[in-house]
DNA sequence: GAATCTATCTGGTATATACCAGACTCGTTT
DNA sequence: AAACGAGTCTGGTATATACCAGATAGATTC
């Protein structure tokens, strides 16, 4: 016998019942973070549905940012998202380990490439300008959270991969080069994850994620840096502040 | 027999490599925006594959924000994404009208409700305020966008709901309340529709979205307006420009 | 010409089943 | 104590099937 019966005479779907009652236990804090959330077969049995039907129910989860799902280990409830404030913009890294926070860089690979049609448009660039490009893992507390993949103009940083990338690159950038104020141009948009950033991350491919590109400039407000981010979707949080001037 | 055999001994999965071709095909140009993607039924016999995995690898698509689906419709190309800049801010409709850009407004629901607890806090009024709130529905050239609900201090602005609200509501307070120059504080967060709120946009439920929230200010800095906007995640991106001053 | 009917298209929901492969636990062996 | 292995847990992939309900287009009827 079911210890949820679901009511198959509503009009309302039963795996979305499910979802509903999935997400009151999250959300009245019966579930905490990276708890396991039931597993497909046994919410299957639970509710007396198809294991395919619990499945459905658990990725509408997913898609809301409540739980995710690490490969063949089960399905963990989403901890609070991490807030990434734009106007800090490049500091994030220093900021956050400023902090105390538990801010982890692995590098996952490096090396000096010509800059394609993409990056040369970005930077204002001609083609086939070198960079270097070193991507990187970020994780908070022990937990992936997002990939950053950045691009600087060689001629000016020639022998930056020789530096320890496991920092903040603002900070790096300012010590060994001392880099002035600087502005960004900053654009935040939702795009599933490719299955090789997926497990980068150890996560599903497809994951929802959110990409965040930013071309930083110096004081003269020449290009020099292009980032790529892909943040775990149910994770991230940007803010902003901006100001309005009063318009005509 | 099936008119592209799909690769059962290779290891990666027959779902991803249907989403590998249909991606080309769009990417190439062969497919536009709002096109109608193959049915699932038919691609589903064109690869030789069961529905279901026809499904998984449209389903991909979608979570990549290359097609959107219309429920009992079919799968559609996305069209080009939506520019939305938050130093903008609340003035987008403003903007995009004036640009001569197609952006209707739709109002669904409006009336006057006392805050609760979430709404007060991020407004930093007392719990119970009287508070005029309108949800609209915005379209770029026929194509629902996003939905936005927006809260207003109904003390300070008596008589706002008896007046159009089909236009910008910045243009709006100006017009009619002398409202000065003012700041904002915005969050973006990825987060999946609601089945209400992907109904109303002719989504399927639990269709990717971004929320935008902000709380606007007044020249003294006091909060009079709390916005909350769901996006089609697919089509919005947002852009800010940051001035990072220098770091200690 | 307008309204209606109908066949067929679409995705939506749901079940039952099968096998795979990685992760994990626990007991046994070295 | 460390290494190994078996069994069992997890999600991943894939098939086949069934019926529902809204959308649509074309033919028929009024």
């Amino acid at each position: 016998m079911p210890q949820h019966p679901a009511d198959t005479t509503a009009e309302t779907p039963i795996f979305r019942q499910i979802v509903d009652h999935l997400r009151d236990r999250v959300l009245k804090g019966e579930l905490t973070a990276h708890t396991p959330l039931p597993s497909e077969r046994s919410l299957a049995e639970s509710f007396d549905v198809s294991r395919m039907t619990a499945r459905r129910a658990l990725e509408a989860l997913d898609a809301e940012g409540l739980s995710y799902r690490e490969d063949r280990k089960g399905r963990f409830v989403s901890p609070k998202r991490i807030i990434y404030n734009i106007s800090d913009m490049v500091s994030f890294a220093a900021k956050a380990q400023a902090r105390g926070d538990a801010l982890e860089i692995e590098l996952v690979s490096q090396g000096t490439i010509p800059a394609d049609a993409r990056l040369a448009r970005a930077l204002e660039l001609p083609e086939a300008t070198a960079l270097h490009r070193y991507t990187r893992l970020f994780r908070t507390e022990g937990h992936a959270a997002f990939i950053e993949t950045e691009y600087v103009l060689a001629s000016r940083f020639p022998d930056l991969l020789t530096h320890d990338l496991r920092q903040s690159s603002t900070r790096l950038l300012e010590q060994h080069y001392g880099i002035s104020p600087r502005t960004g141009d900053i654009t935040i948009r939702m795009r599933a994850m490719q299955p090789d950033e997926a497990s980068l991350l150890g996560l599903a491919p497809y994951h929802p994620g959110i990409a965040l590109e930013q071309v930083i400039r110096d004081g003269d407000g020449s290009a020099f840096c292009f980032g790529s981010q892909i943040w775990r979707g149910e994770l991230a949080e940007f803010s902003a502040q901006a100001i309005v001037g009063e318009p005509v």
